[in-house]
DNA sequence: TCTCATATTTTGACTAATCAAACAAACCTA
DNA sequence: TAGGTTTGTTTGATTAGTCAAAATATGAGA
């Protein structure tokens, strides 16, 4: 059985691999992505490439094996299930669910998420649009158009938020930002640094986003 | 914040200290019930000693503070309002619910633990009838009549069977010995080493449990 | 009250995960 | 290509929790 620490290392890793595909993560990111001062990452990370999970390559980075991969889809699996399960069932925030699943996604057995899956349904998404991996592995591909490189003029649904920052979250919760809704992009103005969009269905005027909060929005184009 | 050790230790204490309230617990039958060497645990009293959750008397044995007792009585409300809470919201068995909370109760915030309690309607008791702890730490007191010191003729309600054992747990629920039901006791033999009971509108005749086994249910007399 | 069995404590060692700080390699850049 | 900066690795320590086995205290019986 992996630790909890084991699988926060291996969850971390394939979210950082999730940028840039089958490219080696240096150490120092996934130092960073983890808190922690890079001398311990490659202790870690010597161990789990002793246990099969990650392939390490000196002084270069280190990259999910298969089994790693599965892995990580399994804790992502726990991850997603409880933060719907915690929105849908529990009627908590949104915004909130992401830091309590990072508890719970290490104490919940098999036997209990499967029961959480049926009673959601078998949802194939989580409460910020990321795709729930099945039992056996499978994941849909996610959206990865940045809201902050798309098309002036143009339409988009909002397929995904990144969940890590409640504050973020509750600002596009206010501002309708959120999966499923459609969107024009009114200006995306590489020097202002900023995106204008508006809300299809929303009494409001557009609102506007700095780059970095766009960045950590992802659409899919409409028509 | 205290780890999920500290918290089983001090559960456990609790739980031994029950048996005869405010005796010293000795040190070999925590070790036992903890299922580590003694050695480890006068280790880790001493530490307990220290945050001041327990008062330890060395070569006597150990009693929970009040501190101490707080925080066992926050566990146990954890622990029992999951083990009620994988019972009615997603259908676990009642056998099984007491393994899978041992993990989840360590992980789930008080808000989460809130929800639930209000999801279940603020309930009393766990599936096996022990009194669930309020938020402040009251708790009602438990039915503490054995099965196995009952007498013979007399009508009994059942309030409480004791959770580990998920073999015994599903005997128990086969036979319909499970809390509110109404027994009456037709024998209680000590030189048998049994108890022989009848169980109120059930079709079946009168079951047999040894002595062991009837001293893990619980109840209070009728009338 | 002496002795022995039993319970408890101590000591030394181990694992997992971490940090601080010294060290080494890689990589720019002039 | 020589130097300096950045990035990564090593080393030595630390904390929590544990075990094995040696040492010690307690209490009960003779």
């Amino acid at each position: 059985m992996a630790s909890s620490t084991v699988e926060d290392y291996i969850k971390r890793l394939y979210h950082e691999q999730q940028r840039e595909p089958g490219a080696l993560v240096p150490m120092g990111r996934l130092a960073e992505a983890m808190g922690v001062v890079p001398g311990t990452v490659t202790t870690m990370i010597k161990a789990l490439a002793d246990s099969g999970l990650v392939d390490y390559e000196p002084r270069a980075g280190v990259r999910l094996t298969r089994g790693g991969e599965q892995l990580a889809l399994h804790v992502l699996r726990r991850h997603r299930l409880v933060e719907l399960f915690l929105v849908q069932t529990l009627g908590l925030d949104w915004s909130e669910v992401h830091q309590e699943a990072e508890e719970l996604e290490h104490a919940i057995s098999d036997k209990v998420l499967d029961r959480i899956d049926a009673l959601l349904g078998h949802p194939a998404a989580d409460p910020h649009g990321s795709p729930i991996p099945r039992a056996n592995g499978e994941v849909a591909q996610q959206a990865n158009l940045a809201l902050s490189a798309s098309e002036p003029g143009h339409t988009y649904q909002i397929a995904r938020v990144a969940d890590s920052d409640a504050r973020f979250l509750q600002f596009a919760e206010r501002n309708g930002l959120v999966p499923g809704a459609t969107i024009t992009v009114e200006s995306n103005d590489a020097s202002a640094d900023a995106v204008t969009v508006r809300c299809h269905g929303r009494s409001p005027a557009a609102c506007m986003l700095g780059s970095a909060a766009a960045a950590r929005i992802f659409v899919t184009p409409v028509n």
